[in-house]
DNA sequence: TCCTAAGCGAGACGGTACGTCTTGTCTTCCA
DNA sequence: TGGAAGACAAGACGTACCGTCTCGCTTAGGA
């Protein structure tokens, strides 16, 4: 059994994630040559490709960890199951909790430059995560007037957008205040806004 | 007066840019090379150079004036002065049909990988649109609860992610319809889905 | 008649020589440009092109009334028939004195590095000098062991050879004194050094 | 020990050189393209400037070891220790021989027009070797009316370009029989050719 | 004095080669 | 035997010049 080679392998992967993080902060994603990262691991050319594929495929992995939370994420704190009247059809807190969390990680995405590749993947997975929500609550036998692919667009585009711009800002409310924005926007709409609450 | 050559040099930017936009149409625009497009455009290297400072800058000159015309749209139909009552906060139709005829350049851009640079520009752009039309609407005296660059990302935001799904869908309805289920959700929210109307 | 003309044109020529030759005492010869020619000769690039096929024509042009005179020479010093006792087969004076009026100019081009452009035309018009006037003087019926071209090519070559090592060491002695040991090497040769004169 | 990377670098440096070479029996030396080169030696372009800065670098290479052999000629034949009744001041014949054995190298380059590169750099090491030669024979107390240096470019002046004039003029005669006539110029001067032997 | 053709400046342009840069593959050696 | 070292092929990049060209302005010399 290999297991000794397992244990080297994980190592080389996890200097070559940090070495890209250590870079990321230092400069721009897409000005980050595979050399410099190669040269901050200490590794050699050829084992950096017998990893990964290229240089975002190293950058998708630093973050593989961070979105399979949203996909599985702890099954112990599933207390919003909600009732209609008071639904969170968007379990937007965890996005923001998370967000919290990995806050630095995503400043230096965000100056880096390496934003976009992340944000597409992140896109993908809170979309999937948005519709199996929404999935839960619009009755299958009800066919809505809005289809539902539009409505998870919607939803995700809206979040994504305002996550991004409070993790820009530099996280100017808690995270629970702006979920809750962005809670009222979403279920109520801006028009609520305008109309005596 | 130079006139000869600032019609001349009109004319060398034209052939790039629509020689740009040709290969787009056939392949992939981050495969796309500058020596293609000066080929394509009959067009020395020099000359590309002397216009445009790289490839990225090309192809946002190709929607300047697209994204003009959102910034300056045609003062004709300035007839949604709107009430509260049917409010239209968000002119959203106009960047629907404004997409609707810019369709090709579109489809070219998602399936060619150039979107990324369009769709920043096309964001930017976008906030500062919702957000001049929101401060119209929103009583400057009175401080909402929700800040104004959190409502502007929301719905610049939604709006982006449901125009793209629409476009990369291939326009699954038509303009008008697209938008008022944006509407719908941007001004009523997703509570009022589930609500009785 | 163009005579007007004619006038503008020998302007614009020798604004151009001069352009060049006040380059070349800044920066080599060859790293030179037609744009930086033009430029300080306040010239259309046009113009350059209409007079001149190219940089190295300008400069050729810069001295064919130089060479010109080694294959015309003033024919009133030709005082030099001398008699196979006291031979000066080889006209070198004349060399070493245009060269030493000319001293600014071959300056400037051994320190610019077009010197190669003009040692080489200097060479042909010193090689076919050389050989005119061996012709005088070997006797056409008697072949001599040593063929002419090797005769020529063997003095030329020496003279160009002192000439450039005079001018490069700014000139050490009066032209007189140098043709006289060129002379001397020439017409004696090596051997005459060892022997007792 | 990088021995075997050095075997590789070797490799690569003598597929360059002797692409070069080929190429310059087809086409002027000055016509030739990086690409070309690399092209014909099977090479990547990054590869050509990480073992030559440029073209001339490479030719320069190319008779690199060519001029080692002036430098440091075989230790064997010093036998030319002459008395001033035969003295061989210059030895001249090995200069000759040399150039016979590189003939058809010497005619790549005077066709190809890269002769002025490698004349220079000849023209230096000759002068460098005719110095060296006449040290040995002129007394060093006895201070000659001519200063070395223009015994040294009156002879390599006169070598060189005897011996090019022979190179171009494809060998009329052996090696030994220039020689000779160069000898006899430069050792007896051209009066002795109108003189009775 | 006006007219007109040539000379000219300005500079856009197509084209070519350059030297740099980065990628992903491949080979060799060492631990 | 797996990984470090790094040479390498491939090829795009942005730069630098070149020589051609088109365009109007200026200007001189004949009308």
């Amino acid at each position: 059994m290999a297991r000794k080679t397992d244990r080297r392998v994980q190592r080389t992967r996890k200097l070559l994630q940090e070495a890209l993080v250590s870079l990321i902060l230092e400069k721009r994603y897409d000005k980050i040559t595979v050399q410099e990262i190669i040269d901050r691991a200490n590794v050699g050319r050829s084992t950096f490709y017998a990893h990964f594929q290229d240089k975002e495929d190293l950058l998708a992995s630093n973050f593989a960890s961070y979105t399979a939370q949203w996909d599985h994420p702890d099954e112990t704190d599933h207390e919003h199951k909600v009732s209609p009247e008071s639904p969170h059809v968007l379990h937007s807190l965890d996005f923001f909790l998370h967000a919290n969390e990995a806050y630095e990680f995503h400043q230096a995405m965000f100056e880096g430059g390496g934003a976009e590749v992340m944000l597409e993947t992140g896109r993908q997975h809170m979309m999937a995560d948005v519709q199996n929500h929404l999935l839960d609550f619009l009755p299958e036998d009800e066919e809505s007037d809005i289809p539902l692919p539009v409505i998870t667009n919607f939803l995700a585009g809206g979040l994504l957008s305002v996550m991004v711009w409070w993790l820009k800002e530099k996280r100017p409310y808690p995270p629970e205040k702006i979920n809750e924005m962005f809670q009222q926007l979403a279920m109520r709409g801006v028009e609520s806004l305008f109309t005596a609450d």
